[in-house]
RNA sequence: UGCCCGAUAGUAUAAUGGUAGUACAUCUGAUUUUGGUUCAGAUAGUCUAGGUUCGAACCCUGGUCGGGCAACCA
């Protein structure tokens, strides 16, 4: 009998219309992204919600393309969100585009028209935000508001038929100018666009507005639980009045808080600002919070799933640590990413007592945390090896576990070495580390008895590949880059260093999205624009690194 | 100064009128051929003032603070 985990407050409305069979115990959610962007981080919460929910009550979950605005959409975007869907594990039952309703749109507007609750106005957009009022203070009518039903469908039927430009009349809703909700003071419902639709080409000149379009493709569709984001509170009464009128299924919205991460921004505006501007290399930038950009850093499926399920979903304003989903990937990692040595910032190490042109294969597990360790791999010792610059210190505090003049060291999965000398060039930096090797203290089959209190990685100098190494670091300087006036002056111009690094030679055989542990350092995956001829790898993420805390303090 | 939403450790999130818990972060210690992992422990919280009640994080009222709303965007 395992614990309950306790429910958020949509499972809570659900578990309650369930029990009183308010939709005869069918659950139909949807996800709705316009095509106008990739999906980020923010998004998957949103599809592991409502995802999630189907799943959790034996229901379906819709894929609806909001694409109400030929302008700034395109199938590029289309073909992306599919794929980082199926990518984060899920399955949509039926593949739908707001677009597949414009007909019946255009027939619920007629609808409207002929209730007298809808009128055609060719004020201009300035005209019309005027009249709207101010929060404060009431709205006034445009002369257009009394023109009568015939009128009104007269015009509606010529913006269709392309009579009129762009900007030159819209349909809009007759609600009340008065309304404290701004979105009811009379709200568009279609503007005219001649401009070619990704799905629908140039049948339609005239666009519905989102509002026009969302919630009644929720209730066409039957959505028993339309979940969004809190900043549609507002728009609900708007689409409660419209299903109202237009005389239509009853699906109701439900509003969560969106996702907001530290040093990170999560609006595809901004996003695409950064694409556009070329301060990141496109939306899978490994630096970018985008579903494509985390996988091609090296974050997987699983990860981002047990993140948003930690993370929970309430009504409150969030602010969520970036170390979290940092964590979510070291613990799906540590379980799964094979243990590889790469030496990122080599000084070169000379085993003395190792006879010179000697060769020996050791062996390595692939992964220690699984019994067996899931096979091994060979990996080259010989007399002259690369270690990490910062793994010997000539003066080092009495923590210091690793070399140092006179201490010992195990080099992983081979021997314990003893440091006997080093050199240094005219500006103090060291080149060369001289040691002797115990040689009955191989890695297991050591009889030398020794203890020593570090290990450090190595590669054998003789058999290293190169590869090239990308270590990232945060996109932004600061925790919430929107505070700022303008939020790309706090971009990090440290976010990516490019390095080349030793490696040992299995790592040759590297898989594309497979995780490997450069032991010690942290995980790195295969990068996209790796080619037979170079390597690249990402730094996913580091290792923690007490040392370094500790150091710091 | 209109309307709407919200407020629980540093960050998130539970407790739904009856012992304020969990995760991350932070700090100790143990284990460790990764200063990783794992394990054990610690620190730390109900915005405020009233009211209802035997009893309030929870219900009511006022206040404070935070967020949202006036695109021919979604």
């Amino acid at each position: 009998m395992t614990e309950e985990k306790s429910l958020n407050f949509i499972e809570e409305i659900i578990e309650e219309d369930l029990r009183t069979n308010k939709h005869g115990g069918r659950v139909l959610t949807r996800f709705p992204p316009e095509p106008n962007g990739y999906l980020h981080i923010g998004h998957a919460k949103s599809i592991c919600l409502n995802f999630g929910l189907a799943k959790k009550y034996n229901g379906k979950t819709n894929l609806r393309f909001d694409d109400t605005n030929p302008v700034t959409e395109d199938v590029e975007y289309v073909d992306s969100i599919k794929n980082d869907i199926k990518w984060l594990g899920f399955e949509w039952d039926k593949e739908l585009y707001t677009s597949d309703y414009f007909q019946k749109l255009y027939d619920f507007a007629v609808i409207l028209i002929k209730k007298g609750l809808a009128y055609v106005d060719e004020s201009s957009a300035e005209e019309i935000a005027a009249a709207k009022g101010t929060p404060t203070e009431a709205g006034k009518p445009t002369s257009a508001r009394s023109r009568s039903v015939e009128d009104n469908l007269r015009l509606f039927e010529e913006m269709r038929a392309g009579r009129y430009q762009d900007g030159e009349m819209v349909l809009r809703a007759k609600i009340d100018l008065a309304n404290p909700n701004m979105h009811l003071r009379d709200p568009l419902l279609y503007r005219i666009k001649h401009a070619h639709h990704h799905r629908t080409g140039n049948e339609w000149c005239i666009y519905p507005m989102y509002d026009f379009a969302h919630g009644q493709s929720d209730s066409i569709e039957e959505i028993t639980h339309s979940v969004c984001t809190l900043e549609f509170i507002p728009h609900r009464d708007l689409y409660n009045w419209l299903i109202e009128n237009i005389g239509i299924y009853e699906s109701k919205q439900y509003e969560f808080a969106r996702l907001n991460m530290t040093y990170t921004v999560m609006s595809k505006r901004r996003l695409l600002q950064l694409v556009n501007e070329k301060l990141v290399d496109g939306w899978d930038d490994p630096r970018m919070p985008t579903i494509s950009g985390l996988r091609r850093r090296g974050y997987t499926a699983a990860s981002i799933r047990n993140f948003c399920d930690r993370i929970g979903v309430a009504k409150r304003e969030n602010m969520i640590d970036f170390g979290l989903l940092e964590f979510c990937i070291r613990e799906d990692l540590n379980k799964t990413a094979w243990r590889r040595m790469a030496v990122l910032d080599p000084v070169k190490l000379i085993i003395t007592n190792y006879p010179e042109g000697k060769e020996e294969i050791l062996i390595g597990e692939n992964n220690p945390e699984v019994e067996g360790g899931e096979g091994e791999r060979e990996i080259p010792f010989s007399r002259e090896l690369w270690i990490e610059r910062d793994d010997f210190m000539e003066d080092a505090p009495k923590k210091f576990f690793r070399l140092g003049p006179d201490k010992q060291v195990r080099l992983k999965n081979a021997y314990i070495i003893q440091c006997d000398d080093f050199k240094k060039d005219s500006d103090g930096k060291v080149t060369e580390i001289h040691c002797s090797y115990i040689p009955n203290s191989k890695s297991g089959e050591d009889t030398s008895g020794l203890k020593v209190k570090g290990t450090i990685h190595w590669v054998s100098a003789l058999h290293a590949k190169t590869a090239e190494v990308r270590l990232y670091d945060r996109l932004f300087q600061v925790e919430n880059p929107v505070l700022e006036e303008d939020f790309k002056s706090t971009l990090n111009p440290d976010s990516l260093t490019i390095i080349n690094a030793y490696i040992e030679p299995d790592l040759a055989n590297a898989i594309v999205g497979r995780g490997y542990q450069f032991i010690r350092l942290g995980y790195f995956t295969l990068d996209k624009l790796t080619s037979s001829d170079k390597l690249i790898f990402n730094r996913t993420v580091g290792l923690r690194d007490n040392w370094a805390k500790e150091t710091n303090k």
